[in-house]
DNA sequence: GTGGTCTAGACCACG
DNA sequence: GTGGTCTAGACCACC
């Protein structure tokens, strides 16, 4: 499992675990019934404290997208609950907003946003 | 000014307050030396403390949108620093996972992309 | 014995499995002197580890619902302690409390309880 | 705010915590708007960690019950999700085979749960 | 003042 | 082995 935290980010370190892992998901790299790693093993991997991965593992949880079990790990799941249109628009303008101050054109953006969906499923089995 | 800050949204009203600043500006509704509302007058609109529209006027000053000037309030410069094309892509790499991770399409991410893009800047003059 | 475990359920698989018992036992379909599976058995019926349905085993037992004998598996016994009121109404008032905060009626919930009622007892000799 | 914590319970307090200021709200003692003990001063009043009162505070908010935010503490919301019948219906049975266990005939357990009914909305202003 | 995050370390529950 | 919970204490972010 390949992760990286970066300190600069002003994410916490228990979402960016979190969000990266969704990354892989969305993008297919993680299909429904993959393991992921052990709580202890990805601590320590990334140098941080157990409890910090644990609370990204209940976050992916809470969200549905992973199933974690006592004594045999976590594994990927499909997702059951869709969250609402409003929720996901939210972040979307924010990011747009800031790649406009950015100086970028909107034919800049539409071309950023394909490549970045390109990106995400990029090297999916 | 109007601005709308939403205690159900997860972001601190700081952020509420600077984020709807910055798409004013990236929409073009607020251009290059248009005064801005008072700390005390935006707080008061608003209902919140006073430092936390100061909060949101630090960060703005910060990121280069705005100069803030004891005694003569804040207006809209152009935007002297950019930011580098890193920090512009994280939030829009989450905000994407999100999106596919609820269903969406390639096609039906552009189109949300496309009339987001198009919100955004909807009645300026 | 027909049981079924589910591994979107949030209890652990032990507890799954010795409450599906418990209902059995509590809905006359299991009588006193009624065998038990054995522990390998039914950990292989069910694809589970041998020590996890010697736990339930173990739990039923503790509550004196069943008597294990070496050799000779386990059998159902008339309960011979019985819990406390205390301990009982706690998982009903917890039971109770998401079925109003989900908004159900008083009478849509008397409805609801009447209803597990006769589907504890269906279908018993 | 009146709160019990019980060691012999077998769920943990962060639960214990959570699952009592439901039965609060469900009970009509603590509506909307209402704000809810700081962390710290509950967490001191029941004489335990700081971030356990914190996980309970999580969990409700997750559940949209509460609204926590950084610098003014916890209120009570209206529930805007609501969970789907055959959650709800689990913790139900388990509770009622346990008291047909313990040796309530049908009507005995009617009128407890129209008891513990009453009990949740006994002193609701 | 408020809550949020992280650490180090302990002990328990589960399979 | 696995994850879950709790503690004590630290530091940060928000209002």
């Amino acid at each position: 499992m390949l992760l990286r935290i970066d300190p600069s980010d002003r994410r916490p370190i228990y979402r960016q675990v979190a969000d990266e892992i969704k990354m892989l998901i969305a993008g297919g790299k993680l299909r429904e019934g993959a393991p992921l790693p052990s709580v202890r093993q990805l601590a320590s991997d990334l140098g941080v404290n157990l409890n910090t991965i644990a609370t990204a593992y209940r976050e992916l949880q809470d969200e549905g997208l992973i199933a974690v079990r006592h004594g045999s790990g976590a594994v990927v799941t499909s997702r059951t609950s869709q969250s609402s249109g409003a929720e996901l628009r939210q972040p979307l303008r924010t990011a747009l907003t800031e790649l406009v101050l950015g100086g970028l054109s909107r034919r800049e953006i539409l071309n950023l946003v394909s490549t970045e969906l390109n990106d995400l499923t990029k090297g999916a089995k």
